[in-house]
DNA sequence: AAGCCGTTTCAGACTAATTTCAGCTTTCTT
DNA sequence: AAGAAAGCTGAAATTAGTCTGAAACGGCTT
């Protein structure tokens, strides 16, 4: 179960992402409409929980544009009780519900089991790229018969560089999606996540590498046979 | 990467000047709207940093005229804490973030790095100049099939020449985009990353070369095939 | 309490990027 | 044409960024 949580207030979006971290759902944050709008249209999450009062484009816009966009993904939208933006018109604007801040986290998990229930279950299981799977629910990397166990941290950096494949992922970027914004990760925690993950390629036999780019990120290469 | 500071407090001014000088942010201080205005009209600033209360102009003056203007420098607002000012007047201006005072230091530099970026991507991922291809995001150069990898530096040179190409750019600017103002680089530096440069054009086959004008800088040159 | 697992921290090895230097070539000046 | 200034470039020296094994840690389970 992927939970996307689109909500610029920093604190507030890291106490989320801690409840859903305790409750298992794989999450992640970010931190204005545009961004929301973008991760949410990769397709991958099973909710997504978007706040109202957001930069670049408001709650309201980027549910908007995401129904315009065939998505169906369930979405929870936040507001804050004073904010006289009406109810009504996110439910218009295509939301599933819809929850005024302060509230308590059971009350969050239980529109969110609520309103993902409601929904089929249309969730991709796994990523792939070349000759490597990860399974998304099983945090299991395989290549041919062989498989091996992912630890959360290393699934999600392996998921995302999976994600943005061909692309250099910055090491910042992987430090706040991985870690958190206002985590002090420091450089060497992504270096230690990557050298384990060559380590498990190299197990695996794969003929996928990780390349470094030197004072950027990293990015997924596909070396030949 | 240059930064534009805008704030009337000259104690925080230096302060944020100090800052982004320890990470190396080329930074440019001014004191007032008016002045603020001036120098990010000047289109050479790659993050804006701007107070809302300032003198001559506020700071939703200065970014509403800069959007008028077309320009679209990312705008990151200051506002203290108790003033009564909106979030959403800001953002609304035309700015891309808001913070409010007081602020830690590495939540000013996340949030730089993050609107920086932001931008990065709506912009063209790879500069071209006659047969040569430049990746903004892999750093690497290539020409038909071959292709390199720049250095951090080597790469910026290549950018800045490749985005004013056709005229010369002057070795002092080299040396202050690419080292930073407060630099000793030598402009013996910059001679070397041309030659390595020159290098590697040759290295890939291109017919593209730098020349040099004595005593001022150097430009891109498309030699005939 | 002991053991396991995932995570973080640390230090030394390693490697690429960057700077420095020296001698050489080119261009300009007179 | 001679000398001076500016620029070029190969090689060496230095620095900065990265990798990785080992150890320490902390929460959970047995």
């Amino acid at each position: 179960m992927r939970v996307l949580i689109v909500e610029d207030e920093v604190r507030l979006a890291d106490a989320l992402g801690q409840i859903m971290l305790e409750h298992k759902y794989a999450t992640d944050i970010v931190y204005n409409g545009e961004d929301g709008l973008n991760y949410a249209l990769s397709g991958q999450y099973d909710v997504i929980v978007l706040d109202v009062m957001l930069p670049k484009r408001s709650g309201f816009e980027v549910v908007r544009e995401l129904r315009k966009q065939k998505n169906a993904a369930p979405v929870l939208l936040l507001t804050a009780r004073d904010e006289i933006t009406d109810k009504v018109t996110g439910l218009d604007c295509g939301a599933d519900d819809y929850m005024t801040k302060p509230f308590a986290p059971e009350e969050l998990l239980a529109r969110i089991r609520a309103i993902s229930r409601r929904q089929g279950d249309v969730v991709l299981e796994e990523l792939t790229y070349a000759d490597l799977r990860l399974n998304l629910s099983t945090y299991d990397l395989q290549r041919g018969e062989k498989s091996v166990h992912l630890g959360f941290k290393e699934f999600e950096v392996l998921k995302i560089l999976m994600a943005n494949t061909k692309m250099v992922v910055p090491k910042e970027d992987l430090i706040t999606k991985v870690w958190g914004v206002e985590s002090h990760a420091e450089d060497n925690n992504v270096e230690a996540y990557i050298s384990f993950l060559r380590k498990k390629f190299f197990f695996l036999g794969s003929k996928v590498s990780i390349g470094t780019i030197r004072k950027v990120g990293y990015r997924l290469e596909a070396g030949k046979l």
